[in-house]
DNA sequence: CGACACATGTAACACGTTACATGATTTG
DNA sequence: CAAATCATGTAACGTGTTACATGTGTCG
């Protein structure tokens, strides 16, 4: 969030309410989840780093509004952000933990949870290709929505592997 | 981390440096990231929501430890957590927006990105597959790296369909 | 004796989330 | 006039990260 919005104003100077909305456009429908305060929450933590600065716009047949800049620091940070390839780490591993868990205390069944699970990822798979359908094929957000698809697929058959692995040996 | 803990806590109770244990066998070389403070932390906090209780225990011969043990309450909060099937979103939000600024700023060609990038994908999933290789075949940690594996290639691919998508078009 | 495993914590900070609070303008 | 959109923020909270701080026991 912190360094993309930073990025964005890099582009171009803007006011928390019209950041929202670049950000928005760039990440189409996945971007939904956007919640407004943290926009400026982050404008004004983004102030204090001194990573940009902010002006008071007066407007004439509308409330004032707070137009932010990056500072020389600031572009810094983002280029800084642009080449920095390393990659968060993607192990499932908050339901692994929920597999050794269900085993461990007989609170629940392993397999269960599997199928629970597949069943919901099927529904997340089918709810982004319904999304991506509806989409321009040009626009930015379709290519977002099939990276969404691709690691949706990947888990999914991911816990296809936990099955055979799990099946068998619920204690 | 908080309701894996709790979790294993409700498996058997333990003290701090030994639920650290469990979760990094549980997790295998994954789970090597695991930061030592951080277990102290989320007992605490656990232990202030009433989620689990603390016992100080006396050793002749050692250090006093301190036991915790899952309350009822604890306990209703893991069953919960096991019955709960949502899936943290999988978007891979965070390059989709770097190659987006580095198109919209100038300060990066984002077919350059996406290149630094699958190269260090390429790093992690052959590290991935080194690991798994010495790893014993029963291993729960096994499965794990095999989700990291499907995922890594899943985005692999994606950075493909990215770099089809970014060629030719570079402002 | 020195290194390493055992064992426990705290303080400060960064970030995201939720919920609350306020008000103007445009449009049906 | 009511509803949607424009526009901005704050307060409190939960969680994770970093760095610091402090020992004991064992084994080579």
């Amino acid at each position: 969030m912190r360094e993309a919005m930073l990025a964005l104003l890099a582009k171009e100077p803007a006011h928390g309410y019209e950041l929202r909305q670049r950000l928005a456009a760039a990440l189409g429908p996945v971007g939904e989840v956007l919640n407004s305060g943290q926009v400026y929450v982050t404008l004004s933590r983004l102030e204090r780093a001194g990573l940009v600065r902010g002006v008071q716009v007066a407007q004439s047949a509308a409330p004032d509004k707070k137009v932010y800049e990056v500072t020389a620091e600031g572009r810094e940070a983002v280029a800084a952000w642009l080449l920095d390839s390393s990659w968060p780490k993607v192990a499932p591993v908050e339901f692994h933990l929920k597999l050794v868990a269900a085993a461990g205390t007989g609170l629940a069944d392993p397999v269960a949870l599997i199928d629970a699970q597949r069943r919901e990822l099927m529904r997340q798979l089918r709810e982004v290709q319904r999304l991506a359908e509806s989409q321009p094929a040009e626009d930015d957000g379709l290519l977002l929505l099939e990276g969404s698809a691709l690691r949706l697929q990947a888990d999914i058959r991911w816990l296809e592997a936990c099955e055979t692995r799990w099946t068998g040996r619920t204690r």
